[in-house]
DNA sequence: GCGCTAGTTGACCGGTCGGTCAACGGAAAT
DNA sequence: ATTTCCGTTGACCGACCGGTCAACTAGCGC
């Protein structure tokens, strides 16, 4: 065996900065290299492709979310859907904290900019809003199963609802210049329209 | 004066396919102007930047917008929230059958992308989403006159939450490869969940 | 201590990017 | 008919883009 580092590890967590303050089309493959202090010939060792680059940031944040998902915790099922508010509040409020804005999902973000432009990153950012959305909808479920949803919600519509509205208000709080703190209200304030009055 | 011609329009026209087709990173200058058939030099006498371009398919799509939601008529407010919703499915069947595919907002798919990248363009943004919420709000707000709001519904509130609705919804469908019918269900969905029952 | 190999380096590449410019052309106003 | 000036043209620019490569280096297994 070679030697071992940090590099690919400093690479990706370093683009994924970079990629929340700008744009991928905006971010170069140099701005990474320098940022990151790494040679260019280092980073195509570990990625074939800038795209490859993109697809290993969006794992990042698809294991950061889960894992926070995970961590959520309540006892009710309704108190869940709620956590689950606070969960994506709380992730928008740090990127707002080292940014000094909204600066968007990173699915998001790389979403709109480039499913029409790279069908193999559409695809892996499509399995990881899936991911995302079946997360949802276990909760919703068993929000159902307890008796706490409205009559005629169903769970599953209820969950990409909810991760609908998630990007939407992500969205235009990051062009709007809102602050995340928002974006989780207006998030609780779906999420009890769907309630049964009363549910806690 | 000089002689006149449609170059301008044809560059805006053109340029508003291409940005849907692809993002704006990956539509250069010149693929506009040879889709367009227009030389760089006449572009730049008509635009002074690629994004100034920007601004402009946003205004176009604007008006259409506004034109379109202006149209939308029914009797009771009710039914006009419906019929936004109807606006909203139509222009992205629209876009379907022309690419193919739901290519997302016109407006959202450069906020995500350039939101962060320029001052000026998200500010043409901001004000474009500004006057589209607004246009919801003075139909949420009648249809709370007419009683037609669940109770505690705030009429803005909906209006900001019908627009985040839209575009997240535009958005998931575009990287999921879901059709623009859907995208108009789930918009009634959640309109109907604000709506006392038995509304109309 | 030696060989293997993963990791590193920096020079290099062709193409494309957004943008410029001086010269030219043609319709409208006089 | 001449002036005027918006519109048009195509050659041109330096910077930067994503990506390549051959040579080199340092650590692990032996």
């Amino acid at each position: 065996m070679g030697r071992t580092g940090d590099t690919r590890e400093r690479i990706v967590r370093t683009s994924a900065r970079l990629l929340l303050s700008r744009s991928y089309g905006s971010v170069s493959v140099d701005d990474v290299c320098t940022a990151a202090d790494v040679r260019k010939g280092s980073f195509y060792h570990f990625f074939p492709s800038k795209a490859e680059l993109a697809k290993a940031v969006v794992d990042l944040h698809t294991d950061a979310l889960i894992d926070r998902l995970a961590a959520t915790s309540g006892e009710s099922a309704a108190a869940r859907l709620h956590g689950v508010a606070d969960a994506v509040g709380a992730i928008q409020a740090r990127f707002e904290s080292t940014f000094g804005r909204v600066v968007g999902c990173p699915f998001g973000n790389l979403a709109a900019e480039l499913s029409t432009v790279d069908d193999a990153l559409r695809d892996h950012l499509a399995s990881a809003f899936a991911r995302w959305e079946r997360e949802f909808a276990v909760i919703c479920h068993r929000a159902q199963q307890d008796g706490a949803l409205r009559d005629g919600v169903d769970p599953d519509r209820l969950a990409h609802s909810l991760l609908a509205h998630t990007q939407g208000q992500i969205l235009l709080a990051k062009v709007g210049g809102h602050s995340a703190a928002d974006v989780a209200t207006t998030l609780h304030d779906l999420i009890d329209v769907h309630l049964r009055e009363g549910a806690v």
